[in-house]
DNA sequence: CGTATACAATACGTATACAATGTGATTAGC
DNA sequence: GCTAATCACATTGTATACGTATTGTATACG
């Protein structure tokens, strides 16, 4: 029964790291956190070579852990790769799903458009990310499942504000992407892959825009008297 | 200084579940390690908490670690996704190796060379072993490398026999993997991307090729009686 | 004779205490 | 006043002891 507090633990800081709750490259006390969860360092210990393992923290020896970083090459590397994993992943799981993981990807996405609609931000990003992660278990293929679990995570981390819209068509942006989610669903059940590969694909484009509109926003305004005078000109 | 104890204890357990010196599914008493490797269960556990992330073993709550099973899904989902990972890899070996890498590289495939001259197959074994995963760490990718890491690990052990040849035809399919092994090198130093995957599709092949022979050996003779008949007959 | 249940033995999980390592501050020397 | 070295403190790593779960065996009952 104990044995729950070490699991809870585990998703606990998961879904604190997932939405940035803990910034990348930030330090992990190991006290702290045992304290807080009230286990014992040991077993929390053994938690952090877990998420290690999955990618989410980085260890050091002597150095203990931090949340893993995410530099400018670790991006690079991540738009670079993420189409192949997941097109692969989707060509796999509309071959392969059950109908009991089809039932769940369902459920899943009604969690969704639920915090959509709620404007849960949090729940928004854990949703997604919990549905492209089911995705993969359809897949069905242990050698790729770690692959695509260590891109979610970036991916989840890097679209944050994609879920926090500063702007009214950032709303339209996720309102899309739940739409691509059903199509997504229906290709999935239908067994069509070639449908399901480039309803992915299209969905990765989408994700892909929004993150580089982030990263490489409009210009500031330069030369307002310029501006100004255009706007007075004759 | 005390650290390297559980570093040794790692790479020994690597080493012995590579060449199935443990074979897959054997139960890993921690007891029984520990007190091997004179450590305490404490670190020895997180030492398969680590295994576990890297696929190695496998751990089930309150039943201990078990070593990785490779039972017939698994191998047919190997010989699925091998060459789309192996091929991806090179690649990007090809474009962002270090004339470091490029060293080692070389080192290995001396000591693999070494080996076969010596005909020892462990050896051979983690040498082939080794040079594949230095091309994944060429490749620079975060994100694929778990998925080759756990391929290579299945990848060494499914080809074990590979290296304990019972016939002279066996030895022969070596020194030509070893000879791509060469070519692989220089394609990879001239940052020749298109040759250095074809090379690794063609390594593949006669790899895959290897193992199926072994897992689907010619048939034992039947009806011994009508073949020394033949044998006999005018 | 087969099966079910209870008990014992073995192994896993956790907590606490201790050792080692890394870090930062203070002081001494230049 | 600045640099370097040493010491104190904080944090990580390890060992041991104890609690809990699972498994195998023995015995009793159907």
């Amino acid at each position: 029964m104990k044995q729950n507090r070490k699991l809870d633990c585990l998703s606990e800081i998961r879904t604190r790291i997932l939405p940035m709750g803990i910034a990348p490259g930030a330090a992990l006390d190991e006290s702290a956190l045992s304290e807080e969860f009230g286990v014992s360092r040991t077993p929390l210990r053994e938690v952090l070579q877990r998420l290690a393992g999955e990618g989410y923290v980085a260890l050091a020896d002597n150095r203990g852990a931090k949340v893993a970083s995410m530099d400018l090459s670790t991006i690079r590397t991540f738009f670079q790769t993420a189409p192949l994993i997941y097109s692969t992943v989707a060509r796999l799981a509309a071959e392969n799903r059950t109908t009991q993981q089809l039932d769940e990807l369902k459920s899943v996405q009604i969690d969704f458009k639920d915090a959509l609609a709620g404007a849960r931000p949090n729940d928004m990003s854990l949703c997604n990310h919990r549905f492209h992660e089911l995705i993969g278990e359809m897949a069905a293929n242990d050698y790729i499942m770690p692959s695509l679990r260590r891109l979610l995570i970036d991916h989840t981390r890097v679209s944050q504000m994609f879920y926090r819209p500063a702007a009214p068509v950032e709303t339209v942006a996720i309102k899309k992407a739940a739409d691509q989610h059903d199509a997504m669903i229906t290709a999935i059940a239908a067994h069509e892959v070639a449908v399901a590969v480039d309803l992915t694909l299209q969905h990765w484009d989408l994700t892909r825009d929004r993150i580089e509109r982030f990263v490489r926003p409009d210009p500031l305004p330069m030369d307002v008297i310029s501006l100004s005078e255009k706007r007075n000109a004759v």
